[in-house]
RNA sequence: UGGGAUGUAGUGUAAUGGUAACACUGCAGAUUCUGGUUCUGCCUUUGGGGGUUCGAGCCCCUCCAUCCCAGCCA
């Protein structure tokens, strides 16, 4: 211990795949004016989930460490799915990550008449025509992943006529479907995305942004390189699905025309085992109503894990232990939870709350008193604030600490066991009361008076303490509890008939516990942390404006429901 | 079976031609005013086969496996 100052601590200075190519890039002077450039591009077509916060951490993060900067684009280009509520929601949640994107903030649908001149002037060189084909004929002329597309028969229009069309687009003289413009590549390219690929289409939807200005709106291939370009974008990273584009990426930045030319690069997406990350589906469950929206604390969306009482330091402390590469795997839930676990250890404030209340009556208590006993808020934090918990002859604990019959190794209450109240007393369970189907109702206890504040001058130990509420001078409140966020009983990516596959794995306890200062401070917001083995949240009232419940954000190692199930197997 | 990518403990990620490692999980033990926390220990790894090299997880060849692509979505 006297020598850990001369111990040399290695700096672990691994880099992942993206930090090379920048620093590389950095070092050999091909980052104009070294200012390293990335932009977050999400769709305004939902809520953004916990697979999006390693994109904003990438793309952030790399600007923040490389001192650069990096944009906020809203990539709305298709009016018929994207809304207003979906930006305002996008906007709060990264900012609740703590990152900031400054004056920033761009919009694709801002680009429309650059993207619209542009287009033009492919057309005028011959590099893109208006074509006539259906969709089924367009598909059928684009051939399949083993042959070679064909020619569509409207690819040698003049140039005059496709102006000619491509203006009468833009004016509305057409209904959808008839006519799109596409680029002229290559229709036998082994690449689908190389054969000529649709670059606008007719959509008489009204925008959000530009209203109905516009009846043409392009498509990503060709808005998403040249929005890059134009905010002078240094690196432009996307996930892996991408790949395949990226040769249209080059294509469309290296269009006459277009100054700057970005580069694109792909990391894998963050799957996590049993939770589905789907936009699409997440929709559906908003739909459906199956849950009460997009921020539903079993939804795993950046508002949803909000509401349930994670942190943007643990989802970025995870994403940061996720790591950065391009091997499409399948993170651990467990890894998750343990970085909300190991973040709330230390800051959330305990409180006691019984969820399922199994009645205490400590008969040699005298009935009417009430005493204080001190907490403290958290005893991983050095000064910690304390709090006045009541104490009564009546009294709630959790009903798994008590067993009439004790399994082996249990050595919380049972008849003729002593525990401890936490901060109280001890207690020695003497004898119970059961209605006519055998429930137990009470359990009747004898305390010792010299236990008070929970040790003894014998200084006897108990093997086991647990939480408790006092029953008069307690609050009820109504407490929705979670376990986990929406699973499916799909290890990988949720398929098909994930509805019936999810698990909600949620249950309603309305514990009979009564107004404890403790809960009343709780309610002011907060973490709230209690019990054996979970973490509790409780929302702040303002966020949740007449909606009072709580949240249980993580199960710990359910040890005890493990060594439970194994005493019962025994 | 066209093209593009990827294979390192159960999971994720390092090792950039020089002793295969970190974290999570799991298991065991110690501590403990909650069977939590904290601490300690243990288990398990380079997809297969060739080649180059004094030396290969890394370079070359080959096989195998997995993922992505046929929207007028992004």
């Amino acid at each position: 211990m006297e020598e850990r100052d001369d111990l040399e601590v290695k700096e672990k200075t691994s880099l992942n795949f993206l930090e090379r190519i920048i620093e590389d890039d950095l070092a050999n002077g091909r980052v104009p004016n070294n200012e390293i450039i990335t932009r977050f591009p999400p769709e305004p077509n939902g809520y953004l989930h916990i697979g999006h916060i390693k994109s904003i951490c990438i793309n952030f993060g790399l600007a923040d460490k490389y001192g650069g900067r990096c944009n906020l684009r809203l990539d709305d280009t298709n009016p018929e799915k994207e809304e207003q509520e979906y930006i305002n929601a996008i906007k709060e949640d990264i900012q609740w990550l703590g990152f900031d994107w400054g004056i920033h903030e761009y919009y694709a649908s801002d680009y429309y008449q650059n993207l619209y001149e542009i287009a033009v002037r492919l057309i005028e060189e011959g590099k893109a025509f208006v074509d006539s084909l259906s969709a089924e004929e367009m598909k059928e002329y684009r051939g399949t992943l083993t042959e070679a597309g064909r020619n569509s028969p409207y690819r040698e229009r003049s140039i005059e006529e496709n102006l000619r069309l491509f203006e009468e687009m833009r004016q509305g003289k057409h209904p959808e479907g008839s006519h799109i413009l596409r680029a002229k590549i290559d229709m036998s390219s082994p690449n689908i995305n190389m054969r000529d690929p649709a670059l606008y289409r007719i959509k008489f939807a009204h925008h959000m942004r530009t209203g109905d200005r516009w009846c043409i709106y392009p498509m990503y291939d060709f808005t998403h390189p040249i929005s890059d370009a134009l905010e002078g974008i240094t690196h432009s990273i996307c996930t892996l699905e991408f790949e395949d584009h990226r040769p249209a990426y080059d294509w469309a930045t290296a269009i006459d025309g277009v100054e700057h030319t970005p580069h694109q690069y792909e990391f894998a997406r963050l799957n996590i085992n049993y939770l589905v990350m789907s936009k699409r589906r997440l929709l559906n469950l908003v739909k459906l109503g199956i849950v009460t929206g997009w921020d539903d604390p079993r939804m795993p969306t950046i508002s949803g894990i909000r509401r349930r009482g994670y942190s943007p330091e643990a989802m970025k402390d995870f994403i940061g232990r996720v790591g950065v590469a391009k091997v499409e795997g399948v993170v651990d839930y467990s890894l998750m939870e343990f970085c909300v676990r190991e973040d709330l250890n230390k800051r959330a404030k305990r409180l006691m709350v019984v969820l399922d209340p199994l009645k205490i009556v400590i008969d040699n208590y005298p009935e009417g008193k009430v005493e204080y006993f001190e907490a403290v808020a958290n005893p991983e934090e050095e000064n910690s604030p304390t709090h006045q918990i009541p104490f009564t002859r009546e009294l709630y604990i959790e009903r798994e600490d008590f067993m009439e019959i004790p399994a082996k190794k249990y050595h919380r209450l049972y008849p003729g066991n002593e525990i401890r109240l936490k901060y109280a007393y001890y207690i020695t369970a003497n004898s119970v009361v059961k209605d006519e189907a055998g429930n137990i109702l009470e359990v009747h206890c004898t305390y010792d008076p010299l236990s008070k504040g929970g040790t003894t001058p014998d200084e006897r130990k108990v093997k086991g303490t647990s939480h408790w509420v006092s029953a008069s001078e307690g609050v009820s409140i109504e407490a929705r509890l979670y376990d986990k966020l929406f699973l499916s009983e799909n290890p990988g990516k949720a398929t098909g008939n994930y509805l019936d596959d999810l698990n909600p794995d949620s249950l309603v306890i309305v514990p009979d516990a009564k107004a404890e200062p403790e809960i009343l401070k709780a309610r002011r917001g907060d973490y709230l942390q209690f019990i054996r083995n979970g973490y509790f949240t409780l929302e702040s009232k303002e966020s949740t404006e007449g909606h009072p419940v709580f949240n249980r954000t993580v199960t710990l190692k359910d040890s005890w429901a493990k060594l439970k199930l194994k005493m019962e197997q025994e």
